[in-house]
DNA sequence: CGCTGCCGTGGAAGCGCTCCCACTTGACAG
DNA sequence: CTGTCAAGTGGGAGCGCTTCCACGGCAGCG
């Protein structure tokens, strides 16, 4: 005699919820009627679907997923796939952002938004599998640096996706979301020109992210746009730190600079404290230009002048881009570029020092 | 003669993917020994598992979740709810730790973090129904505001759960992961009295927010325990504007004082705004604390002492709470209180105004 | 040497749902 | 009055998986 405790329970235990057979039993109709009444009503008479509408109150009834995804292949969830580090996660309001944005995208819809976040290569194949497995039905991607193969192999799978900031790897037709960082890097150069600074460098970010490399460029065209030399480049890593250790080297290498641009905010900072350091004022001495409108841009010692892009729209437009092509899958939508602001703040006041002009 | 076009493959139409079926074929064994084979191979034998394995690395086997979720009743995944606007999401690097830190605890489980956030009362009750119709098998709520029920209505589904941060309704045994507010509120107190402040005010937090009830408790003990006045009290909701208004009454009313705990580091920035917009000089005629350790406690005009507490551990420690609750239901954990520290900065150095003693 | 017990196995049932298909009905045209 | 057709319905198959159960084989025991 089978004496073996009920294992086949372990977790439920709990009232078992309703089925659709329950549901079909309760309003009087068969299974089929009850799930075209749940799914629409088409072709559904006005006495079933009132009567099941009724039933669904009624029972509490709540379609279990899992049997409806594993007939129609559909899932209802997309991933957001983060491939970054932690510490970064952790230090910019980005990300909180893309996640708002896409979430906002998402209600009235019944999809939900499952987290991928990948440190290690080890991960990211866990991360790929997972999407490859049909887990869900699209995947949005933030989309970083030029090591990773996310773009490749995603688009090798067929699962539709949409990167948020350009990928590296273009060779195939990806859909992307970006602000215009060519655009964004030619407004800091146009206007640290346009307050008369004619010493320019720049704190880039790294060569291997496309915001860094467009952010650049735009810098390299405004310049040449005001008819100034190109100036000294150096490289960061988009932190604070990062930004620190090249700062120095640019302003031992070229102390006679009088305008910087930092490709972030976290960099800006950075900068900051060496012209500081130096003895120096900000934006006496060296005119200090940020990148993102970062919260730290407003409370910095001194109030930073950067660009602005809206983040939120991009994310949200990421999030709807791909509840399109999830609908219609096939229809390869175009890019979309967002265009980027200026934010004038006292780190490139013509005033003398304003850092303690507040209300 | 059916000529209606194959609606059924809508959107799959990739290659399909293989099932346990196919894997057994290829394995030469039956369905049953290779669902065992891969559910941790428990009275399999050892050929029947190579055999297997090598079918699995083969054909690229991923085992379908819904079908797997469908008999099991379990889902794999874990809800992670948010029920705050997101204006507060999106300053607040606070969630980007949290889901860093459930994210790690969740590593090396194949358990996926599905994201809920809810704004309007519709979306909470939007978010109860997702909650309560199975599709999570544990849910993690940060816990916030008097108001959201989430703790009473989630308590009686009987899905498991963690609360980050202690929720307001205690009426029932809940489980939940929080750092020791009123003890971060007591070495505030403690901090001021020890470097000689007497004429001691705090900008509070909500009082509906256990954070900000708990901290002022400890505020208030640590000032008893130091021997001075309970002193005054003023309540902001734990931003910046919102401290700035509050600041400004405290002042006027109470121009004499020495000291100032704000209850949240963003609320200290707009405190500092309004103390030298009045003329006065911090640390010189007010010294001034924060809470949180946030990182613009350390970049802020003068950098803010203030309280820390372990967020990412906490967050960690919520997740694998969860899942072993999950593991083994029934089992209801005892809160975890993690300690918090005081971290000292330029705002209540002892010395004369040092915002620019930088390296 | 036969019996008990256990191990490994495969067949088959079903999880809750969608959707194909066949069927019944009633309206309407021929 | 019969034929046609659309609208509404219910039966049933099957999505891919886990798990119960029955069964054959083989070791250990009396």
């Amino acid at each position: 005699m089978n004496t073996s405790p009920p294992r086949s329970l372990r977790h439920a235990a709990a009232r078992p919820s309703p089925t659709l057979e329950d549901l079909a039993v309760a309003a009087g109709v068969s299974r089929s009627t009850a799930s075209r009444a749940i799914n629409g009503g088409d072709r559904v008479s006005a006495e079933a679907q009132a009567a099941v509408d009724r039933a669904v109150v009624a029972l509490g009834y709540i379609p279990n997923r899992a049997a409806r995804s594993l007939v129609t292949r559909r899932t209802s969830s997309i991933a957001l796939v983060i491939p970054e580090p932690d510490v970064r996660v952790m230090m910019d309001p980005f990300f909180a952002v893309v996640i708002t944005g896409i979430t906002e995208a998402l209600r009235e819809t019944d999809v939900q938004l499952v987290l991928l976040m990948s440190r290690t290569d080890d991960d990211s194949s866990r991360t790929l599998r997972y999407l490859r497995g049909g887990h869900v039905d699209g995947a949005i991607v933030v989309s970083h640096h030029k090591a990773d193969s996310w773009a490749r192999s995603l688009a090798e799978t067929g699962l539709p996706t949409i990167f948020i900031g350009r990928p590296w790897d273009m060779a195939f037709d990806v859909t992307y979301v970006d602000s215009d960082n060519v655009g964004g890097g030619r407004l800091a150069a146009r206007h640290l020109a346009g307050i008369g600074r004619r010493r320019l460098a720049t704190v880039a970010g790294p060569a291997d992210m496309t915001a860094a490399v467009d952010r650049l460029r735009g810098w390299r065209e405004g310049l040449a746009e005001a008819g100034l030399p190109e100036g000294p480049v150096v490289h960061a890593d988009f932190t604070t730190n990062g930004a620190v250790a090249a700062a120095r080297r640019l302003l031992a290498e070229h102390p006679d600079i009088d305008g910087i641009f930092a490709a972030s905010d976290l960099m800006a900072l950075g900068v900051l404290d060496v012209i500081h350091a130096a003895g120096m004022t900000v934006p006496g001495d060296i005119a200090l230009m940020g990148y993102d409108n970062h919260a730290v841009a407003e409370t910095a010692p001194t109030p930073l002048t950067t660009i602005t892009q809206p983040m939120v729209e991009m994310a949200v437009k990421a999030g709807s881009m791909l509840l399109e092509e999830i609908e219609a899958p096939g229809s390869h939508p175009e890019p979309v570029i967002y265009s980027t602001e200026l934010v004038e703040r006292a780190s490139t006041s013509v005033a003398p020092t304003a850092s303690a002009a507040k209300a």
